[in-house]
DNA sequence: CTGCATCCGACTCGATACTG
DNA sequence: CAGTATCGAGTCGGATGCAG
């Protein structure tokens, strides 16, 4: 299988061999933390919204705090989401996509709405899956 | 926040109210076991092809064969991947995408496509940020 | 309100060995 | 080839306590 070389970032020409299969790549990474379980939540929740930090925590249903906190970091790192921290008291951060983030949430929105769409197929697929095991 | 009513699989009306947000709903595992680390590059790899069991361990690389085969049953439960065992010596078992399992897979690519061409972006905001953090 | 630090149990994951 | 069984290390993630 291929490698996923080195890239020199500072080099303006476009790079292709970018390739999530490939077990070193720094986008595998990336895509975890685009679609992992929270930080797929997290992005499609500021993807309606800007949003302050409990806010995003009551939006997203049984995440925890550090969570949260770590998903943010991730997304804020890898240039997703801006962070915005206003010095009054008591303090007020708002987080909200960057233009990456949002070309990245309107993909991930189009493939969450589309499994919530078909989800009714899915729970006969699993009746009939199980149903076949209980037999035997 | 809404609930994530029980749906009853039995209706033939269509049914709206599945959203991943909510804590119980099952459209968030689902989600998960297509988004996952393992469960996106699976099916990523079986959008291209048919393959069979080892095929996709080379294809899919860093995958243990615990994992894989967790995957795949995962999938195969939720109605996205189909498997077919020929009784041969060796056995043949091939597995590849259903209907519903390619709709999904095509917006799981988009993203991951996306992601890809876009890693100079979030490699030159990696650098801003720890930049920024070694500084202090 | 918005976090960070610490602790600790649960669970995931990978390596290995083994079966059909 | 196509898996299953077992086990131990490591990570994840929740709870708690504290700070700005």
């Amino acid at each position: 299988m291929t490698d996923c070389p080195q890239h020199d970032v500072s080099l303006q020409e476009p790079q292709l061999p970018f390739n999530v299969f490939a077990r070193s790549c720094p986008s595998r990474g990336t895509l975890e933390h685009v679609t992992g379980r929270w930080g797929s939540l997290t992005l499609g929740a500021l993807g309606e919204d800007t949003l302050r930090f409990n806010e995003l925590r009551r939006r997203v249903e049984g995440v925890s705090e550090k969570m949260l906190s770590q998903t943010l970091h991730a997304l804020e790192r890898d240039g997703l989401v801006h962070r915005e921290a206003q010095a009054t008291n008591p303090p007020r951060v708002e987080y909200r996509l960057t233009p990456l983030g949002l070309d990245t949430t309107q993909r991930l929105l189009d493939l969450i709405h589309l499994v919530e769409g078909r989800m009714p197929e899915v729970l006969a697929a699993r009746q009939a899956y199980d149903a076949e095991r209980a037999g035997r």
